[in-house]
RNA sequence: CGGGAAGUGGCGCAGCCUGGUAGCGCACCUGCUUUGGGAGCAGGGGGUCGUGGGUUCAAAUCCCGCCUUCCCGACCA
């Protein structure tokens, strides 16, 4: 393709609503332009590396006997009803009606259509399937950002594994987590395979595929010496006992005029260290109020209380529900002598005493707690968040916790679809059986995002040649010089000839403009075409990445720049 | 939905406080010169100042409503 009759806009300065740095880039270097929030065009450069994305990512879902298939974006609502989400997942689904007045959804994502299509399966025989597709999916998310990291309207590679049993599925689901590692790999993302709640999905395994990056959304806690790592939704660390003086025989209650917050009952003088407290939270889980108590320096992870508690929708209580069933406000809150709320109690409060929390008065907190005595059937679950230089679970060393995009996503479903849509067969024994199923998602613009976020210098963009727009560029300098000409359109020729993925700049342009171009469109070599070294019968050779140039005689050119362009691919 | 910021030509911004009919850099068009790291000179085109209302002789500027976008928190590929 020729620069000169090519689309791409690029830009000295980003937009000033583009912070991170795929965004600027992206922008910058004219790959997207934002049609409006949380929705992108994607321009031809920019749909030639999304274009390689899907490409390796089906290469490599083929290779573990996946079958793709087009879905329709768009549903009847009653497939909704029937697996029970259409009231479950709420303002994040696109939902209009036809012209008849019918209820429809644009899909986020395609368990319900899969599980529809995969009722026709009527013996064992049919079984295993992995079915995949790469479809637009629509999420009306509460906030969409940082460019292609988070939108509304996205390709999803998503698939999905129908097993007659337990251990089929753990074989699709390995399948699929091996695939993954070589996917990332092949787009040059390093990945942390970790261990993830489930969340809306349900489902009982999940494993995120994470690459650290300070513009992620999610926290990963990381042990270098053992190598656990989980998300931080479901990490756990190991809380060292505290040894509790004897309890009182009743909890007596004790002024603590302005006491409000943690710190300050610390502070205060017959009060109690943060870790000698109960927090008490307010929260209203799917309508209904309920408590969740933790160490008093404990943070709570909301979905920890969710997949716990097995609620769908979590927040926090107002002020006003808190006061109006509790008596008390925020700050003086305890769950001693609370029998018509649930009590979800954290682990790391199992067993102790003499503890000191809100006395659901304000101004007075209770002491001489004793948890298993004065407190009414708490529900035991994980629920604090692990924070950075906790033990680790597993051996003891300390924790780490590194931001990361969440780049894909594999869970074992489980039933619930497969049920709700009919899928029977019948085994071997000829009992009717409920396949079960496996879902798996990795975003396209989203690793691509994530390979431009790892992949970038001050000039630019630094694509893998796996997935660049242009595994080459040749930039001829001066368009009115004849021999430069002549010499950059031969290489060029030569080079497609090849099989190389070449574009030829030969904009009339002054050459720093044009050499600072390729470095921000990020094409991992450029073969620079000019006077001074081709008057030696020489062109120059640069790789993006490293910045190093070698020079090459017009003859050898092609041929070496091809076979060292062959040998980076994957 | 809670908190913060911002809407002026394709992009980046100034002008607003103290009202007087819109400006700068980049980009774009024409000509000449220039040509190995974002050229120079000369000429030129392009803006309902997000939107609706109000105040005023007069509103980009002051007041009120709305819309949109971005950033920080709760959700997900």
């Amino acid at each position: 393709m020729r620069w000169s009759d090519s689309f791409i806009p690029t830009l000295r300065d980003a937009p000033a609503e583009a912070e991170a740095a795929s965004h600027r880039l992206l922008v910058r270097a004219g790959f997207i332009r934002q049609l409006h929030s949380g929705h992108y065009s994607l321009l031809p450069l920019g749909l030639r590396v999304h274009n390689k994305v899907a490409d390796i990512v089906r290469s490599e879902m083929d290779a573990i006997g996946a079958q793709e298939f087009l879905l329709p974006a768009m549903h009847p609502a009653d497939l909704w009803r029937r697996s029970g989400r259409w009231d479950l997942v709420g303002a994040e689904m696109f939902r209009l009606q036809d012209r008849n007045d019918a209820d429809v959804v644009l899909g986020m994502t395609h368990e319900e259509v899969f599980a529809a299509l995969a009722a026709e399966m009527s013996s064992y025989r049919d079984l295993p399937q992995i079915w995949n597709q790469i479809q637009t999916k629509f999420r009306d998310e509460p906030r969409p950002r940082s460019g292609l990291l988070r939108v509304r309207e996205f390709m999803m590679k998503d698939s999905y594994s129908f097993d007659l049993d337990e251990a089929g599925l753990d074989a699709a689901f390995d399948a699929h987590w091996e695939a993954y590692l070589r996917i990332f790999e092949r787009l040059d993302l390093e990945v942390m395979d970790v261990q993830a709640s489930s969340g809306a999905m349900g489902g009982d395994a999940s494993v995120e595929f994470m690459v650290a990056s300070p513009v992620g959304e999610d926290d990963v806690a990381r042990c270098d010496a053992c190598g656990y790592r989980a998300n931080v939704e479901r990490a756990r660390a190991s809380v060292p006992p505290i040894d509790d003086p004897p309890s009182l025989p009743a909890p007596e209650q004790f002024p603590t005029p302005g006491v409000r917050t943690i710190d300050q009952l610390a502070d205060f003088d017959g009060g109690a260290a943060a870790d000698r407290q109960i927090k008490t939270m307010v929260m209203v889980l799917d309508g209904e109020l309920s408590l969740a108590i933790l160490r008093g320096d404990h943070q709570l992870n909301l979905q920890k209380l969710a997949d716990g508690s097995g609620a769908a929708e979590i927040r926090p209580a107002t002020a006003a529900e808190i006061t109006a069933r509790l008596g008390a406000d925020p700050g003086s809150l305890g769950a001693v002598g609370v029998s018509d709320l649930p009590i979800f109690a954290d682990e790391a409060l199992r067993g102790r005493r003499c503890m000191t929390t809100g006395a659901n008065e304000d101004d007075w907190h209770l002491r001489g707690v004793d948890i298993e005595r004065d407190i009414s059937n708490p529900r035991w679950m994980d629920l604090r968040e692990v924070g950075a230089g906790e033990p680790c679970i597993v051996c003891g060393q300390p924790l780490g916790i590194v931001r990361c995009i969440e780049a894909g996503h594999i869970f074992k479903l489980g039933r619930k679809y497969s049920e709700a849509m009919g899928v029977s067969v019948l085994d071997a024994d000829g009992e009717a059986r409920t396949p079960i199923m496996g879902s798996y998602g990795i975003g396209i613009g989203r690793a691509m995002a994530a390979v431009a976020e790892t992949h970038h210098d001050e000039k630019g963009l630094c694509w893998p040649i796996s997935v660049a727009p242009f595994e080459a560029v040749v930039a001829i300098l001066d368009l009115a010089d004849e021999s430069q000409s002549r010499a950059g359109e031969v290489l060029y020729q030569e080079l497609s000839d090849l099989g190389v993925d070449c574009l030829c700049d030969d904009r009339e342009l002054r050459p720093g403009v044009k050499l600072a171009d390729t470095e921000l469109v990020g094409i991992p070599f450029r073969i620079t075409v000019g006077a001074r070294s081709l008057a030696q019968g020489n062109v120059e050779l640069t790789e993006r990445a490293t910045g190093e140039t070698v020079l090459l005689t017009v003859e050898e050119a092609a041929a070496a720049i091809a076979g060292k362009i062959a040998a980076q691919r994957s």
